[in-house]
DNA sequence: TCAGGAATTCTCATTTAATTTCAATATAAA
DNA sequence: TTTATATTGAAATTAAATGAGAATTCCTGA
């Protein structure tokens, strides 16, 4: 049974992630005629969420004038914040801890100013930038980055090396992030190389805890990794469906909505 | 499958970069005719993104986007780009190189647009930033990076981790970048972690270009790590004083002067 | 200031992608 | 089941992108 618009959800997740797609990649993958991504992404444009281009799509702000890009950082800016206010209260001095990338993880290094002799790994570019400057303020952090390769357009190295990494640690608690959650299939990534690094870092954690604002959830990208059950916790907004907390709430993972 | 869009993307952050750029250079890299590329130029100009000049573009800057890394501020700027240049021309197509962090080397960095096929690694975090940025538009490039831990105040990955990413690697070139030369006791750094590293850096290369401009010759700091014999040849700007040019000649490593 | 050369613009032909129109199929509602 | 609505894909039309060559403008050095 095809559900065209949870496949138009996930086209708009395969463009945020990678940024550029063609018609015809979507089209392949998808396997759909190149009219129906083009209709498929007609309508996505109308909402908002991507720029229609000729041969494919792009993510709505990589070159729209500058309040647009502002007003794109807002959305769900609350919403990440509380998430990762709530998820900093987590976190006793003293411990050990992944932060993986995306922007709401990142968020939770801004609340950590007030912790001590944390010891923090992370895979994401920014997330180090940001730990970097935070470094100057809190010296008795320990800070490691995993090193890796670099991909075009992302922010987290992958690789081998990236997930022998974090093989080799073990941490009291891994704060993750999301590119889609289904309760049914777990979590999926993109691409094979960051369904490999977040698999690492959820293997890593004694406590793994899914920060993540309520738009992500019910949605698919390819790779299903991990089931939900192997998350400790789930944090996100209130905005989440009543439903879905039910189906979250009997699958035993504890929610916890801010 | 082209995503013209896409590629007005990266010949924007392109003239981000380089601050200056010629349309027949954009013509070479993206495999487009001039007028593709002047046409290109103009709907980014239309939009107030750069600025078209004759023969090329040039940045508009009021509303530039901040890099993800800092870029540091230039003493020497004229030699070290001098010296970059000239290191650029130890490189070819298909390469695997490692370049050091400092601005010597990151000024390495730039002058990379016209290779091929490189694998390129470093332990340098604004190096590495740099190369993200490169990445967009030379997509054949494999960008590693060390990994591990982060000290304030500093630009580069140290520790354990580090050290046995560069041992874990063997590369045609190694780039480095200096703190202290002396002719007599060789390299030495601040701290025991930049030494190993440093030290690590050199064993992987098959060939060891040191890149440094002249101030930085007969001095010392703490740790002596490395004598210069173990340098394949240095790069470093005109004003080297005689003497010191005799006494690097007389010690058998090759010397460029630019 | 002027000439020669380079860069740019303009016009046109070709290729490729997007849109429109139409018919068939599937899904949802009465 | 029947009807209405949404989705899909094929074919034809329209639009966009690209590069070549001629005409024009800009730049540089005498």
């Amino acid at each position: 049974m095809r559900i065209p618009e949870k496949r138009r959800i996930d086209i708009r997740n395969l463009i945020q992630q990678e940024k550029t797609v063609s018609v015809e990649k979507i089209a392949k993958l998808f396997n759909i005629s190149p009219i129906t991504v083009r209709r498929d992404l007609e309508k996505l444009q109308d909402r908002g969420l991507i720029s229609k281009v000729h041969g494919g799509a792009i993510v709505r702000d990589s070159l729209a004038p500058e309040p647009v890009f502002k007003e794109r950082i807002n959305l769900y800016r609350d919403e990440k914040n509380r998430i990762a206010a709530e998820a900093a209260k987590r976190i006793n001095d003293g411990d050990s801890i992944i932060i993986e990338s995306g922007s709401t993880c990142q968020g939770l290094v801004k609340n950590l100013i007030n912790k001590n002799k944390l010891k923090i790994a992370t895979a994401g570019i920014s997330v180090a930038g940001e730990l970097l400057n935070l470094l100057n303020i809190k010296n008795d952090f320990e800070i490691s980055v995993c090193g890796g390769i670099l991909r075009a357009g992302s922010s987290i190295y992958v690789g081998p090396h990236a997930v022998s990494f974090f093989n080799s640690i073990n941490v009291d608690k891994s704060f993750i992030g999301a590119v889609a959650i289904s309760v049914a299939k777990g979590l999926s990534t993109a691409t094979q190389f960051d369904a490999e690094l977040s698999k690492a870092i959820i293997n890593s954690g004694r406590e793994v805890i899914l920060l993540a604002d309520s738009s992500k959830f019910e949605t698919q990208s390819y790779i299903n990794f991990m089931p939900l059950t192997q998350i400790d916790e789930i944090i996100t907004d209130k905005a989440l469906d009543i439903k879905i907390v039910e189906k979250i709430k009997k699958s035993g993972v504890k929610l916890t909505l801010v």
